[in-house]
DNA sequence: CTTAAACACTAAAACCTTTTCAATATTCGT
DNA sequence: ACGAATATTGAAAAGGTTTTAGTGTTTAAG
């Protein structure tokens, strides 16, 4: 077991050629049941394993996909990398990572690289400091397929995974709208993000439904930092006519939100003013005070389905719709977590 | 730049030998300055880049390592594997991920995996079903040097870096002590982790410093499930002399004891009983009862060593100690996070 | 001016596999 | 039993790079 065993060293043994030994390994007709047999015991015997690297060499394909995403600690992307890695798994590719950190030259950095270990497919959640994806779309032009997932680009001609955020921000605005409220603010997220857009539109289609007014004071922004965020939340609480419930970016979002709220001001949260979000972190069950509701944008799902896409792509496949949109659900927490007995 | 150009092509255009060529890239002393720039030059013009496929296959390294870890979406090893992608990447070294869900047939087969793909070195944080770490062994036998983090096996013999869980647990008693604790439970993890024990140990060693007793009912044992830790909180509650204070195994263990405490007691966490911890999870600064103090074992940090480490083996440098051990470090919330101002 | 050393470069093998094309062996129909 | 068809195997090239073992040319020393 000390050097990995090869088809020349089979060959030999058996007193057939390479060609023989190569053919019977992988189950070509053109080769007798008697010697397939003997060849295959062989290898077992000997422990062969073939060498990935000569195949990869030989064939010009590396069987590896790159993956970038913004953060991997961040719990979405680590469930959506989870994802990736079971269906590539499955499909014996394998799976390089990057993280962005939210940097375009990180992002093209790393870009970079897998290009030099010649990735068949790329599969990326932008950054949100990417504006443009020219250098995703070069590799296009090299003939290896890219499909974003979830951070998608606004751009028409790519391939994508997303969750369906218009239609879950008008599930949104109803569900606040069925508790009473009738002031809603959103916290959006950075412009550049499509994510961002897709919210504020089923938001705004969301309070048209329902006759309410899309004020513009209802909207702030916020760049994903927690300074950034309070700073929304500051501007949101400081109308005039308060609103009685925000709809925030994502959880982590939320959370920052909720906690200027304690530390500034004497609002009791999800009382006098209610939080709502997405994604659906899952530690939002261990908060005494959650967003009450929270859209599963299901990471694990959209990172299988995007990878699934991309090798389907590699091997040229028919694709049936360039963009995949996932349904989001709109999941309300299990009644009164933090139930005392008092 | 339809076709990666080759040293091949550059040698044809300038009329010199292929290893010539090869060797001017690599800055070989042999290769006169003018060929060298010519080189260079031609190759910057042609667009060159490497084969990777064939140097790997060529020099029988894959300049990748293997890396697996229990569970991506538990924040600490997404933290120690950005800190292996860092020191990799800065390495030239890529990696490869699997996820073993705490299951050591998983790993298996994952190890299997990388082994196809010839991975040059190895990090591993223990499933904590694994019991034996003979499949582990054997790469080593193979001369492809693993490194263990975090999760480390009991072996004497092998290479690993982890957080001194001895000293941080005799730390968190003397941390209670000060807080006037006397009765102090330990919410220990699975017995087959070295982490349990090593806190087992600390927490035994704080105790008789102090003086204080070390009844064997003061220790209660979680898998880590939900269940298994609301069952074990059930347990420390129902001694007639009920401990005011919890060591849980980690945040999460922690977050889950507590969860058990607010449904079905009417105690006040923190004040009727309080909880410390291990791991000082991100999330603890959201939340209105953490644990009070949390023992920051400094993922990203391991993870960087571990791979420098296993790096260091790859090139058959020297290395310092086999058994890296990082002072763990006792976080104390910065105070009140949820100050209303009522 | 000769000889040895230093310098600048080259030819060719090796790494392991896949695959095309050709060759041999077997079977079949008649 | 003969040729044709089919079944089975083999030889060799190709893929890009590194590296060993040189070859030839210039420089320095004697």
């Amino acid at each position: 077991m000390d050097k990995q065993a090869t088809i020349k060293e089979i060959a030999k043994k058996l007193n057939v050629s390479i060609s023989t030994v190569s053919r019977a390994l992988h189950d070509h007709p053109s080769i007798g049941l008697r010697t397939k047999m003997r060849v295959k015991d062989m290898a077992k015997e000997l422990n062969y394993e073939p060498n990935l690297a000569a195949i990869q060499f030989k064939l010009g394909k590396s069987f590896t996909l790159g993956v970038i995403v913004p953060e991997l600690t961040e719990s979405f992307f680590s469930s959506a990398v989870t994802g990736i890695e079971d269906a590539a798994l499955a499909n014996n590719y394998n799976v390089l990572f990057g993280q962005s950190h939210d940097d375009v030259l990180k992002e093209k950095k790393i870009l970079n690289t897998f290009r030099n270990n010649r990735i068949d497919g790329l599969l990326v959640s932008l950054s949100k400091s990417t504006k443009v994806i020219d250098h995703f779309l070069e590799l296009t032009k090299n003939k290896i397929p890219v499909v974003f997932f979830d951070r998608v680009p606004k751009e028409e001609n790519v391939y994508s995974v997303s969750c369906d955020l218009y239609n879950s921000s008008i599930k949104i605005v109803n569900y606040l709208w069925d508790r009473g409220h009738r002031h809603i603010a959103l916290l959006k997220g950075p412009q550049a993000l499509t994510a961002t857009n897709e919210r504020m539109r089923g938001f705004m289609e969301g309070l048209n439904r329902k006759k309410m007014k899309t004020d513009p004071s209802l909207f702030s922004s916020s760049d994903l930092t927690k300074e950034s965020s309070w700073n929304a939340m500051k501007d949101i609480l400081s109308q005039k006519n308060r609103p009685t419930a925000v709809i925030a970016f994502n959880d982590y979002v939320a959370l920052d939100a909720m906690q200027y709220v304690k530390r500034f001001t004497n609002l009791k949260i999800n009382k006098d003013i209610c939080f709502v979000s997405y994604s659906n972190l899952p530690m939002r069950v261990y908060l005494d005070t959650p967003p009450l509701v929270s859209i599963e944008q299901f990471p694990y799902e959209q990172g299988r389905r995007a990878t699934e896409m991309v090798i389907d792509l590699i091997n040229k496949k028919e694709i049936a719709q360039t963009k995949v949109v996932i349904d989001g659900e709109l999941i309300e927490l299990e009644e009164i977590p933090q139930t005392h007995m008092v």
